[in-house]
DNA sequence: TTGGCTTTGTGTGAAATTTACACTTTAGTT
DNA sequence: AACTAAAGTGTAAATTTCACACAAAGCCAA
């Protein structure tokens, strides 16, 4: 008997949507377009699977490509997989989201390739395809992952002090925190290392640094903890 | 230019994980594979996605095709594509939850069809492809969800005591709940709009019936309020 | 060196929520 | 009429959440 499929195929994609975090806003990296459908339009970085290769892998490759980022925290968000989501055929595209250290966000800022730019996520401009419902998704997603699990980290350089902590859950959750409560919360986890060093910024108090111990969290988890903020 | 694409193409299919309650424990619906690879194992409802249909549309085509089932809960929970996952050829799979009320499940447990039933989701027999880990991934996801959404009605009748409720949240959870503690908290949403009659079951007091009412759930979602068990 | 600026860092009491816990009511069966 | 089994109900203690204000540290400029 032959293997062969009766069913006609489409294609298949990937597309990440990148967040960043500079201490203000969260930010969306995007792409120019260099080739039709929607060439010249901003996009998210993405593209076909190949055969032989995973959807994490492809996605990986395909960031690596388009954006050069590499080594970034990566998970599958949704399948998007409407008829008519492309124009020219059946596409469908599994979307994933990644979040980048802020070295890794200033690095892309610095280098002005214009055919790969930071947006701010409420400013963003008109995007190609379905890809404002794949942003949109995969911001609710952020939000309500990081009220459960620690991964507002991965927006954080590996050494960062409480308030730079805060201010990424107020901007990701869009609401102001108490600082004492903040504080306090986090803490009694006892996730995070402080450090020796302090955090010099300004003609102000220097900052305790500390950085997150994902063993130990994992450790924790393993027992039933549920971290939340 | 030619809108041809350079990449070779997998196939696509849908898979579904069907869980059902009885009272007891939770069950999932398995068919009988009646071709090869695994002929005469048991493996996940699904098929392929045709060209002209959206992933969700190809979800419910299949499950109707397959097990008789219509109307169902059903949600998107992620897309297996590890190249090897099929063995004859790349075959990327965008994996379904379902949840079946026990009207249904009866229904479907009665007529006594041999080549779709339901297991014990603790007794599972051996599945085909990488189907065990899409089970435990739809497990998984249905434990997270029922703490902060309110699905577990989905996997009861349209009335419902707040016992049969009970006993649903402590079968997917795997904890016993305190009664008096679980019924106060439960009806602080007044999401449950109690009904005139009884359900009467045994030489015991008869059970209040309750329903879910959706329209206000979405209503005080919508206010930000958040469901939680 | 002094005063001013700006951010870090810290504790407590009131309010709200969660938790533990046992007996009465109801209907059916014998 | 007595027995059985599940339904239904309240309170007090413990814990968690919330609101809130000022001293300490370091830099800068006068």
């Amino acid at each position: 008997m032959s293997y062969t499929y009766q069913y006609p195929r489409g294609a298949l994609t990937v597309d990440c949507v990148v967040f960043g975090f500079d201490g203000g806003g969260l930010k969306v990296l995007l792409i120019k377009r260099g080739i039709a459908p929607f060439k010249g339009e901003w996009a998210l970085p993405g593209g076909f699977v190949k055969v032989e290769e995973s959807l994490d892998e492809a996605a990986r490759r395909e960031l690596q490509e388009e954006t050069g980022l590499e080594r970034v925290f990566l998970e599958q968000l949704y399948t998007f997989g409407e008829p008519g989501r492309d124009p020219r055929e059946r596409v469908v595209s599994v979307a994933y989201f990644a979040l980048v250290r802020p070295e890794v966000y200033q690095m892309r800022a610095a280098t002005d390739a214009d055919d790969a730019q930071w947006f701010d996520l409420d400013e963003l401009p008109r995007l190609a395809f379905d890809h404002p419902e794949i942003v949109e998704m995969a911001h609710q997603r952020l939000r309500g992952k990081l009220r459960y699990e620690p991964i507002g980290f991965e927006l954080l350089a590996e050494k960062f002090s409480l308030s730079q902590l805060q201010y990424l859950y107020e901007a990701v959750l869009g609401v102001p925190l108490d600082k004492r409560n903040f504080r306090k919360k986090v803490q009694s986890y006892d996730l995070l290392i402080p450090l020796e060093e302090k955090h010099r910024d300004g003609p102000h108090r220097p900052a305790q640094l500390f950085k997150f111990d994902p063993d130990k969290y994992q450790e924790l988890k393993g027992k039933g903890f549920l971290f939340e903020i």
